[in-house]
Formats: structure tokens, C-alpha cells, sequence
DNA sequence: TTAGAATATTCGATAATTCTAATAAACTGA
DNA sequence: TCAGTTTATTAGAATTATCGAATATTCTAA
């Protein structure tokens, strides 16, 4: 495979993790699966916009979806996707840090 | 700091990664800084637009740049930057290895 | 000080994302 | 089979991202 082609289905897994109602929705799969109705009362987030959200990452692989009964159960398709996320909440808060503490400096 | 706000910033974090371009670059930058004017050899893209995606990274926090006379040198902020692209990596190289085989399996 | 090299910014055009409302589909129990 | 519950899909409007072309800025060496 192409470095090129890579890089394009890298870009679309980072894509699929770059929304703030996504990365809500795997935060509450992190420690198993949920069913949608679950999802929607956690997050607030529209049935219609929560489905949609679902589809997508479905589509990518973040996420499987296993239907019992009238409820579909979704859970992350692989733990280094919690991990990946993890890592770059580090990465935000190490920034976040760095960005106060230069405010602090400045303030003197 | 809010929960909604941390999703947000988190989401714009992996928004920046989202782009085969600047994941290239990111790649480029691994061991350590470089000149754009490499950049741009080593990627192929246009001097504008290697610009603008350098500016955006840069405005995330995910690139640092240095001036040094006419050339300006960037390198990734943080360690873990490269430590969260590859977990991401991986996990779309095992999604793909998971879904050959599932070709496999069904050409059986 | 000025020409030239390296980099950044601005401006539109095009494409991609996101959302809500409406509707459809899948399933269960009566 | 029908009503009700849960989930998925579609359509269209609004927002956002991406790119190339043109232009501006920053710096150095002559």
C-alpha cells in the first residue's frame, strides 16, 4: 500500500475522532459496551445526530455495534483507540499547562 | 474547565491530525526539526499550502517554528504527538490486517 | 538600498461536515 | 397482524475545510 493511501485512511481515523460529541460517545464505551438509548441519555445528544455519530464511526471501525433484541449495544473495535484518545487528552492538557504558566509569566 | 469544552478542544486537537498532508509533515518532523523549504521537497505540496497547514498546526500547538535568518525550522511540540499518531496507526493497520482476513475468510 | 530567496497571508471557489426534521426499518408483545 | 419502542436513513440548510493564485512579509548579501 501506498505511503499516500496511508496517510489519506490515517487522516480519515483522526477525522472520525475529531468531534467533540465522538469522542464523548468512545469515552463512555471505554470500559464496555452500552446500548444507544444508554449513549443518548449520557450525552444528551439527539437520537437522530447520536445514530448518525454511530454510523460513521461504524463505517471507520472505531466501533461494533451487536444487536439484542430492540437495542444495538456498540463497543470500540480495538483498546488502543481509548489509548490513542488518552494520549492526546495528554497532550491538550500538557499544552493547556504550558499555555497558563506562560500567562502566569507574562502577568508579572 | 468544562467536560463539554475539554471534548471540544480534544476534538479540535485530532481535527488538526486529520489531514494526510499535515500527518506527512508530522512524519517528516519525527526526528526532529526541519526547514519548510525541505518540507517541501520531501512532501510535494505547494509552498502556499504547506504554509497554511504549518500555520494551523501551529496555532493548535501541535508544531513550534524557529526563525533562523531566511529559514524558518519546525519541530512537533510534544513527544507524545508522535507516541499518539502511531497507536492511531496501528490501529488502522490492524483494522486492515483484521479485514483482509475477513476477505480471506470469505473467499473460502 | 535593493534584488532575490524563503515564508506567510489573503481571497475566492469547491468540497466536506454537521445538524434538524421527517421518515423508514427492525423488533417485541399483545 | 398491529401498536409501540428503538434505531437507522434521507434530505436539505448552514457551517467549516481545503486548495491554488496572487500578493505581502522577512531576511540576507551584494
Amino acid at each position: 500500500m501506498s505511503n499516500r493511501r496511508l496517510y489519506e485512511l490515517h487522516a480519515s481515523i483522526c477525522q472520525t475522532l475529531a468531534n467533540p460529541k465522538r469522542l464523548e460517545v468512545i469515552d463512555c464505551l471505554r470500559d464496555g459496551e452500552l446500548p444507544v438509548s444508554r449513549l443518548a441519555e449520557i450525552t444528551n445528544i439527539g437520537q437522530a445526530n447520536l445514530s448518525q455519530h454511530l454510523a460513521l464511526m461504524r463505517e471507520k471501525g472505531i466501533v461494533i455495534a451487536r444487536r439484542e433484541g430492540v437495542n444495538v449495544y456498540y463497543r470500540l473495535s480495538n483498546p488502543k483507540i481509548t489509548q490513542a484518545c488518552d494520549l492526546m487528552r495528554q497532550v491538550l492538557l500538557e499544552y493547556l499547562e504550558a499555555a497558563g504558566e506562560l500567562a502566569e509569566t507574562s502577568r508579572q
